[in-house]
DNA sequence: TAAGTAATCCCCATAAATAGGTAGAGAAAT
DNA sequence: ATTTCTCTACCTATTTATGGGGATTACTTA
């Protein structure tokens, strides 16, 4: 008799990972071998764990899967993972192929595709939902881009560790005075620093700051 | 013998609904009628059909779970409701209870509080989750209300039709006055909805009001 | 050492948002 | 028939945000 492939998955709804489990144990050649809640459960667990495929979940408290794939690369971790996400974000999907991705669902997919993506991953191919690839497609053909998907700004725009503390707070409905309170620097850098998210994030006013900032798992 | 207790799942995401059906199919009393994918489709289905109880997701494409029950109670149509949320906000509580809603499950609870809330609600009682027993607990007694949380805006907040028109347009980067361009209104109007959106949704500023949009899926 | 980059601050000016009102027309509900 | 709700619009005033510069210090890297 032949291994099964296992499985690991981490998403902060339980229900949806019984879901998952439901629908893999469908299929004779997979196997769950464990789930985590949190970004930080997948930390512990890959110190002295692994398993043939991660199912990742981006949106989860304590690191999400964004930091859980920088975490990895950052100590050569190999672990093949899968993300789930809500959206298609095809930024996001860029930066988490960058990460190291082999795969990426959309939750609207069947459970169906689960099993699919698990076997191709497995065997060593990449697996993209339609939806995804469509947005992908769409990305690098330059056309019909479907709004909130700014083309332009492919490029990563990396935002310096104070400018991300500004965008922070902005999102968390501060104005510069009080921001300028806050971190202790004057109202004036502050404006600084709103004008060089404005430029890097290429969005239109601080509404867009916010939009990007929840986008990216900033918060 | 006794007839089982039949349940609607609606969700957007396909692999939940799986999940759901799943767990329910662990107990003997419960069969899954059927399922929806987007608001537009459980209204589509109440037209002609009912459940004993409907799992209602609040985050659907084409009207939300607000706005389907709105939908039923607009009709006076008597359709036992849990809904299933991704956070435990209590505004959003307090909400869905004036609209109607028999149970309230957050999603990080587990597949078993699932069938023990369709009892429950079946039975006629109310059902809520932990977590969300917690928040609403401390909203009444007003200690430790977690931050997020806003307990001055016991009072409902169903925003009109063009409220909402006005809070998507704010939430996609536009200014007041190109808002009016786009409404073909006076920008005073305008301003008289920000102000109107401001109270209701009891935020400091529009990008509360965009972050109120993302987490109510108003997009 | 010269070139960047990050963090800090300032000027000036305009555009936009917020806060406090008031108020009328029409629809819907009681 | 009267109240209530929704959409509409205006006034006044203040506070914030945006857009265009320019500039210093300190640290890192080619």
């Amino acid at each position: 008799m032949k291994n099964k492939i296992s499985v690991h998955i981490a998403d902060d709804h339980k229900i949806l990972i019984e879901g998952i489990i439901a629908v893999i144990n469908t299929d004779e050649f997979i196997e769950v071998e464990g789930y985590s809640l949190t970004g930080k459960q997948v930390i512990e667990w890959i110190k002295s764990n692994s398993a043939d495929i991660l199912i990742l979940d981006i949106n989860m408290p304590e690191y999400d899967g964004i930091e859980v794939l920088r975490y990895f690369k950052q100590k050569k971790i190999t672990q093949k993972a899968i993300i789930l996400s809500s959206y298609d974000d095809v930024k996001l999907v860029q930066e988490m192929i960058n990460l190291g991705a082999n795969g990426f669902l959309s939750k609207d997919s069947a459970g169906l595709h689960i099993i699919e993506a698990i076997h191709a991953v497995h065997k060593g191919d990449q697996y993209f939902s339609d939806a995804i690839k469509n947005n992908l497609l769409k990305l690098y053909t330059g056309k019909n881009v479907k709004s909130g998907v700014r083309p332009e700004s492919t490029i990563l725009n990396s935002l310096t560790p104070r400018e991300v503390e500004v965008l922070k707070l902005i999102t968390n409905e501060h104005s510069s005075t009080e921001i300028a309170g806050i971190l202790n620097i004057s109202q004036s850098t502050v404006d600084t620093y709103r004008k060089s998210l404005l430029k890097k994030t290429n969005v239109k006013n601080s509404i867009g700051l916010a939009m990007y900032a929840v986008k990216n798992n900033i918060i």
